[in-house]
RNA sequence: GGCCUUAUCGUCUAACGGUUAGGACGGAGCCCUCUCAAGGCUCAAAUACGGGUUCGAUUCCCGUUAAGGCUACCA
């Protein structure tokens, strides 16, 4: 048992980011780590953003790499329900106990006079901060614009000449002076919270042990602190998680590259390579070991692990870890795989057995980072090379090379077997006779046979394509390389 | 601009006052070898700068610089 709670709380904007997805792996190793509760809730205060279908999209993107949440939108839980809009009545109910209190109040300014405000203060190089007019207001005045239903918000009354501090369990100790924050809106004019309340307001009623979550979030933590000072609930701890980047290092975004979790999975990313990769973007075991499952990586987060400073997101080092991740996989997983991939290639409408392709993946498993290198690196073990890598040729094609790969394939048609022992023998018997060095024959063979320079040993392409077919494909490559 | 945060090889990072500053990805080279990989070995590559504190600073403090985040009736 254990109190520990924690939350992914994403806003549904389409997509999940991968630093979202690292946020949620961080809350969720954590739970499971404490043998803690991880929920999903959903932040949809924000009907201008609304995009069809993102839920479903995050929620599967979550699915797909293997982090399952204990209450949900979808899973229920005992505090639902799990996504804000539908919570709405919750919000209000706590603003309205604020303003009672003297701990917020009403304001009516449109959105023309906000902005005129705040160009003003620009001019004049001050902080962009609400200047507290709707304060002037006399409470008769304040009832009249209700009762004749004038749009207003809820704002948070920030105390004076104080400072808000909170610790930080990746941050240590932080503070914020109250003259630099803002009377933050809490209760928008149509109805909805803004992300500040209802997150505090969320967290407090979900009994959320620690907040987990980005470091863009560290500036307004102060303004949930205050939320929770003046309802008089318990803080959480706060972990203010450091930022993903970009090679430039600013903030990982959209145009300098894929974000969206999607993107990586359409690429042939596997799920516990991404994770992997991720989880090692801010924190770290302590030792040496790099590759690890969920599983380990639940044995051995912890908090006090993470780093402080924004991590740029590797492409290279992701490529290497899904090679790792892609040779631990039982063979008969990845066969599932290639025949995936082959049924979304050119090789489509042809049918191999599953012999076959087992033999195909022994060959190339320390050639293939991705399942699609099974077909992409080596497409000459699905047809018959359409053409000859002309450098190759060009390197390897010698002149006396067609004469060599005929008697090569005379002496291949005694074969009784396609043993790869028997290629090889009868290879080796034949550059004797001819008075040339296996390579001679090795190379053009090669060529001849795959179209290519690079691959698996020769004789392991020769016994999975078979006497015959190899027989026929020398034959080809003779009448068409020059 | 203001506030907050951060700062070790190109990148991800280790070193919680004393190490020849370690590992990984990537790069270079060598070995292996029928090619390409894989594997093994080797090399290049970092404590942003300046002050303190200390017998001793990557490590603690201050400043500078740089970078990032926030600065909405978005999250």
């Amino acid at each position: 048992m254990s109190n520990v709670r924690v939350r992914f709380a994403p806003s549904p904007t389409g997509y999940l980011h991968v630093g979202g997805l690292r946020t949620a792996l961080y809350n969720y190793l954590f739970a499971r780590k404490q043998n803690g509760v991880f929920i999903l809730r959903i932040e949809d205060t924000d009907r201008g953003r609304y995009v069809e279908g993102a839920e479903a999209n995050l929620i599967q993107a979550l699915k797909w790499a293997g982090l399952s949440y204990d209450e949900g939108p979808d899973v229920g839980g005992p505090m639902a329900p799990y996504r804000q809009s539908e919570r709405i009545d919750m919000y209000r109910k706590h603003a309205l106990q604020l303003v009672d209190e003297g701990k917020a109040y009403y304001a009516f300014d449109t959105a023309e006079e906000l902005e005129s405000m705040r160009k003003e203060q620009e001019k004049l190089r001050q902080t962009p901060k609400y200047d507290r007019r709707a304060l002037k207001l006399t409470t008769e005045e304040v009832k009249a614009k209700l009762d004749a239903g004038i749009p207003h918000v809820v704002r948070l009354r920030v105390p004076d000449a104080t400072t808000v501090a909170f610790d930080d369990i990746v941050r240590g100790h932080v503070e914020f002076a109250t003259e630099q924050i803002d009377d933050q809106v809490l209760l928008k004019s149509d109805g909805y919270p803004t992300y500040h309340l209802a997150n505090v307001v969320d967290d407090h009623l979900m009994q959320v042990s620690h907040v987990i979550r980005g470091e863009e979030w560290l500036s307004s933590t102060p303004k949930h602190v205050l939320l929770y000072q003046y309802f008089g609930w318990e803080l959480p701890q706060f972990a203010h998680l450091p930022l993903l980047l970009n090679p430039d290092k600013s903030k990982l975004s959209k145009r300098q590259g894929d974000v969206a979790v999607e993107d990586y999975r359409a690429k042939g990313y596997l799920p516990p390579a991404l994770v992997n990769f991720v989880a090692l973007l801010g924190w770290n075991p302590g030792d040496e070991r790099e590759i690890f499952s969920l599983e380990e990586l639940i044995q051995e987060f912890s908090l006090e692990r993470v780093g402080k400073s924004g991590a740029v997101f590797n492409l290279e080092k992701l490529d290497w870890m899904n090679f790792e991740h892609l040779r631990k996989i039982p063979d008969a997983q990845v066969l599932q795989m290639l025949r995936n991939v082959l049924a979304d290639s050119e090789f489509a409408a042809k049918s191999f057995s599953d012999e076959y392709l087992r033999g195909v993946i022994t060959a190339m498993r320390d050639r293939a980072s991705f399942a699609r290198d099974f077909v992409e690196k080596c497409p000459y073990f699905y047809a018959r090379p359409e053409q000859y890598d002309q450098d190759v040729v060009k390197k390897r094609w010698k002149a006396e090379s067609p004469a060599h790969l005929k008697q090569l394939a005379e002496e291949f048609s005694r074969l009784t077997d396609s043993a790869k022992e028997s290629f090889e023998a009868v290879l080796h018997r034949t550059a004797e006779s001819l008075h040339v060095k296996n390579a001679e024959l090795i190379h053009p063979l090669r060529v001849a046979v795959s179209g290519m320079g690079a691959g698996p040993g020769l004789y392991d392409i020769l016994h999975l394509l078979g006497k015959d077919e190899v027989i026929n494909r020398i034959e080809t490559a003779i009448e068409r390389i020059h």
